[in-house]
DNA sequence: GCTACAATCTCTAGCGACTAGAGAAGCAAG
DNA sequence: CTTGCTTCTCTAGTCGCTAGAGATTGTAGC
């Protein structure tokens, strides 16, 4: 007589669900990311099933790079489908910008190192090119410039 | 008649020849890469010329990513000019790979966050491609797979 | 019911590489 | 002497978790 009641689940359930670990799922409860469910008798935390969705598009986020402080403006635009997008769209755009500056910077790295150890000849370290450039960046080809973008995340 | 003594430097005037910031040079000495100097009567820092060339390799290596830990072999390498350069190679061969690794990660999020923004017809969020795509791994181009490989350094 | 064992609870601390701030003391110029 | 700058030590904050301790709750087998 009932419409099935989808059973709340335990926080196990819902990190086999969503991918994440459990002591994750509760760190986003603790700031505020992930509604605090109800608990049980025991006071474990008994989810519903919106839980989960909510969760893979947090971590669907996280995976794509995206600041924790984004995605909270990002849930709450997801929370509220009739308002315009462009708030959305220009924090991807930001994001996407963040991204190709890590590129750009990462590829500068990359050659200077590369040269770094093209240049060694597997003698002493002396002679050692590695660390005659790391001495003096007057050696260096570029000027892979002092990072103002951070180039964080897993 | 004596030998034109060079004068030991307040940790300002190192900062200023470095281009390190004055608690950034505290916290090197604070973890061992830098040795303390002697001090003044009032218990200032003063350094001694080679400092400058120390604290400039740090910077450096610092600026092409390489991590404390990495850069603190390095120093001790170059601190013994006569041993092997191999590991020191092989140190930058690592840092070249990890580079290489952030690379195609950032350049798999880039091509995802792009086509996110492409997709978006700039309307209310409940169709914005932006939304849809962080609320759906399956409309993704690829798998962008969640990094083993830490994205860091400023 | 009883006994294992697994799952969950809260709380604290640690990671890396700094950065920021408080409050005290030293130092040089006017 | 006073003003203002530099330096001192110490603590805490950043970011996004992760790891661990120690207590409690839930569950399955007997
Ligand atoms: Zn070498
Ligand atoms: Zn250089
Ligand atoms: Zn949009
Ligand atoms: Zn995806």
């Amino acid at each position: 007589m009932n419409p099935p009641t989808p059973r709340p689940q335990p926080i196990g359930r819902l990190a086999e669900a969503t991918g994440l670990k459990v002591p994750t799922i509760r760190y986003y409860e603790q700031i505020g990311l992930l509604p605090s469910p109800p608990r049980s008798q025991g006071n474990r935390r008994l989810y519903p099933d919106s839980a989960i969705a909510r969760l893979r598009f947090i971590r669907h986020a996280r995976e794509l790079g995206f600041e924790i402080e984004s995605i909270r403006q990002l849930l709450d635009m997801a929370d509220h489908p009739d308002q315009s997008c462009a708030d959305a769209d220009s924090i991807a755009r930001r994001h996407l910008a963040d991204i190709q500056s890590k590129i750009a910077r990462l590829t500068a790295l990359g050659e200077e190192v590369s040269q770094m150890i093209a240049g060694c000849r597997q003698s002493s370290v002396r002679q050692c090119r590695v660390i005659q450039v790391l001495a003096d960046h007057g050696q260096c080809l570029g000027e892979h410039l002092a990072g103002s973008v951070k180039i964080n995340e897993k």
